[in-house]
DNA sequence: TGCATGTGACATTCAACCGTGTCACGCTTT
DNA sequence: AAAGCGTGACACGGTTGAATGTCACATGCA
């Protein structure tokens, strides 16, 4: 998922310099780069920040922006993706972790989620920055959309496997609990965090139960 | 929830130029500008949109622009707000349209507004576009959100009044239903449109029975 | 030690866009 | 018909930011 943009190498990739050899320092100003990326995009908004202000907050030179990445959006992007993978990822080890209770199962992940989404740099990257900003990243953000739709999508199938749907249902539905559960985030964070991490969770999992227990209760038809 | 920008009104209010007084092209030339709004914001997007594009899909000059508004932005908060509330009066007068029945009540709003998003254009600014532009567009997204997150509320305290819920529950709970129908709104834009719009309107009205069901079960305990 | 390379601070070039200004030409009024 | 207002086409200055270039200094290597 994550094809960076990287510069032609110069002769010597071994040669040390301040104790590290090029492809470590060239790793660390990338970091430095991303952790920037999520302060300034996080905080001022991705269109309000240009490639000096990221490399001011990086401490690096322009250079070593174009070193890394294309342009602006390639850093969004990249910032976006190691976001949503380190997300996926606590998610999923969350989710095993839980004793194998449907209800137990959901809130370990819906916590880990909002915990994720405590970082309002964080929610507001992933939630408000990334939309909008060019068919490229709108593409990029539908796949990782959908990544956590079909999550979902398995998960209530394992918890109510007798409750078979048509596909295309399923997919709407699946894509509608993402929906819910990121609006639900949007509302937490515009709200200023009035609520706390638990009710939201209570909240967002209400919604799951609610749909599971439909499901269980009319195997087949709609509505 | 509208205010605009009126500039510096010249003498002659009632003159008349080709037929029509002043006040009376002013409005003409503002139409036209939401109207070429919509055309660049749901196409090309609000970032990559021009005054001086906007003004050429409207045949109008620059100058008209600033007649009516401030900045880009200003026209953006315009028209999402003309959209939004466009949406909801025809939301509200097709359920009280509607036999009183709760389902058929959904059934209706629900249609309205995915007929609404058949629109690309529509769909895209209100959905996208819309994000991530400044705090006071935040605002006001929010604002209009949290109406259609009211109005869904009310609806389902009228179709199951015994199951009373804690208010910070409901708002969140409503913001998610609100989050739901939206992001299947984004699914159904970005597939291009590949499920019917009856069976959209199917999958979003199951959560809502989904929900409503839920609580009707358990009157109070959360989860 | 001396030379090549890495680095940081800053300048420069180029393009886009905003907001305003100018001016000639239609339309209205008297 | 003449004077004045409304309009359209376009130019202009100012600002911003992307992307690259320059140059002095620091660091590693022979």
């Amino acid at each position: 998922m994550s094809e960076d943009h990287i510069a032609a190498p110069p002769p010597n990739r071994r040669r040390t310099y301040r104790g590290e050899c090029l492809v470590a320092r060239r790793a660390e100003r990338r970091s430095k780069l991303l952790d920037a990326a999520l302060e300034c995009f996080g905080t001022a908004g991705y269109h309000a920040t240009s490639v000096r202000s990221i490399c001011q907050a990086a401490g690096l030179t322009e250079r070593y922006f174009y070193e890394s990445f294309e342009h602006s959006e390639a850093l969004l992007e990249a910032l976006y993706v190691k976001l949503s993978d380190d997300l996926e990822t606590r998610i999923l080890s969350a989710v095993e972790g839980a004793s194998p209770d449907p209800v137990a199962m959901s809130h370990a992940a819906l916590d880990v989620y909002y915990r994720h989404c405590e970082d309002e740099r964080v929610a507001r990257v992933t939630h408000f920055e990334i939309l909008g900003v060019s068919p490229a990243i709108d593409h990029c953000y539908r796949t990782c959309t959908g990544r956590f739709a079909q999550l979902i999508a398995r998960v209530m199938q394992a918890i109510a496997p007798e409750a078979q749907r048509p596909p295309q249902q399923m997919e709407l539905v699946s894509a509608g609990m993402v929906g819910a559960v990121v609006q639900i985030t949007m509302h937490w964070v515009l709200s200023g965090y009035r609520a706390s991490r638990s009710e939201v969770v209570e909240s967002a999992q209400l919604l799951f139960s609610a749909v599971v227990g439909h499901w269980q209760r009319s195997p087949d038809t709609a509505t």
